[in-house]
DNA sequence: CAGTGGTCTAGACCACAGG
DNA sequence: CTGTGGTCTAGACCACTGG
């Protein structure tokens, strides 16, 4: 009966989660096999193959071979954080992308968290830059880096006065993977000053290290100032 | 030459990401089209869009009809956060889940954050449960939730004495779409109490809306015990 | 063992947007 | 207008895993 009104993916995939909405399919129950909904729909079983795999990467089904798809009985929402450059991020939400480098140190140990984010010891002399990104000239997000430059040894050439390690990493430094924290900390040091944060004031933090093969890239800590948060949508 | 070697479409995805990794590529170069590649690798088209559709989906290359695919300048790291059912998140984490209500008001008057996330006046009255979940006895993460009933006429038979209000509404409220947002605050009231964490100790925390097509179902803020992180990978 | 999803193929048509 | 990606099809074989 249906026969013919589901034609793209997308639209089967529209009337799976209509069903599974309206409690036709329960949660944990199996729904029909990619054959008979094929049949139902008067579509080919890769486009029913299509929609389905695009619901379970989204966590609503879970799929098995030979037991079948079942409507998830505790869907995990998964949501997807974009975490651009820094200046497209500012320029993004139509603000003035500023950046001012503070400090670049040829060797400096590492600190513990950067040591162990990169599976370094603790001490290990890496290049560390500290610099502050702002928007509309007001203080945006400081960022304390850490680089391996004998992973990236063009880093050594870099001034990061103009460019900072964020943008100039990401295009010149490909990584295969990465690690990435969110968390909350207190403001302290200089990051709150720069900040313009009170000791002690909560602040959201994101830390990221990013890897080529086995090797670690750089460790990153970035504090945002006061009452930035990340939204998205599931 | 390639001819033969790569036949799954995770085998060619594997060789384009060395290849823009290897800077075969360069960052914001036109790759050749499906159909070339196809004749390289010596497989479908079919098979070279399925392993590119996945790395455009990650963010890595940029795809648009006549313009061809090329490699993103900026790539956009997109990390996926899973955020399970609470009582999921603690028991994979090996440590025994332990739940309190602390309160349920059958209509109390939503405060500004919460009536804002579910686009109603401020001071509608809503359900309210408060509640806390416990990793092996330890505070875990304090839930501040606002039901909508007229969305959800079945949650104003629950107590949420057993089972939480987020577990209850993820199996019995199935929702279109929502709304997370990621933050630091301050604690501070009874969310601090119940934490055992000290006044102004940054908290992370975490605020959900989800909605049924236009109606809103349910906000709920989450503040997670002091030290608290979210971890995934890139 | 057999049923289910996972994938590949060869070919086709279409939608979009660059030139 | 034309090249490129987006998608559908019908059929096939395979991989995994439940029973």
């Amino acid at each position: 009966m249906n026969a013919g009104t589901f034609r793209s993916w997308q639209s089967i995939q529209q009337e799976v989660l209509r069903r599974i909405h309206a409690r036709e399919w329960e949660p944990g129950e199996v729904i029909p096999n990619e054959a008979d909904l094929a049949r139902e729909f008067g579509c080919a079983r890769a486009t029913v193959n299509r929609a389905l795999q695009a619901l379970a990467e989204s966590g609503l089904l879970e799929r098995r071979r030979k037991a079948g798809t079942r409507v998830a009985l505790h869907p995990v929402s998964k949501a997807t954080v974009n975490v651009p450059v820094i200046r497209l991020e500012i320029e993004e939400r139509g603000r003035s992308y500023g950046y001012e480098r503070i400090t670049r140190l040829e060797s400096a140990p590492a600190p513990l968290w950067a040591a162990a984010a990169m599976g370094l010891a603790a001490g290990t002399p890496l290049l560390h830059v500290a610099a502050l990104h702002t928007a509309d000239g007001a203080p945006f997000v400081h960022e304390d880096r850490w680089i391996n430059t004998d992973t990236v040894p063009g880093a050594a050439q870099q001034d990061f006065r103009d460019v900072s390690a964020n943008e100039w990493l990401l295009t010149n430094a490909p990584y295969t993977h990465g690690d990435i924290c969110f968390a909350a900390m207190a403001a302290d040091g200089e990051p709150a000053l720069r900040l313009d944060a009170s000791d002690g004031a909560p602040l959201f933090v994101i830390e990221r290290t990013t890897w080529d093969g086995a090797r670690a890239i750089t460790a990153v800590r970035l504090s945002y100032a006061p009452g930035h948060s990340i939204r998205t949508t599931i």
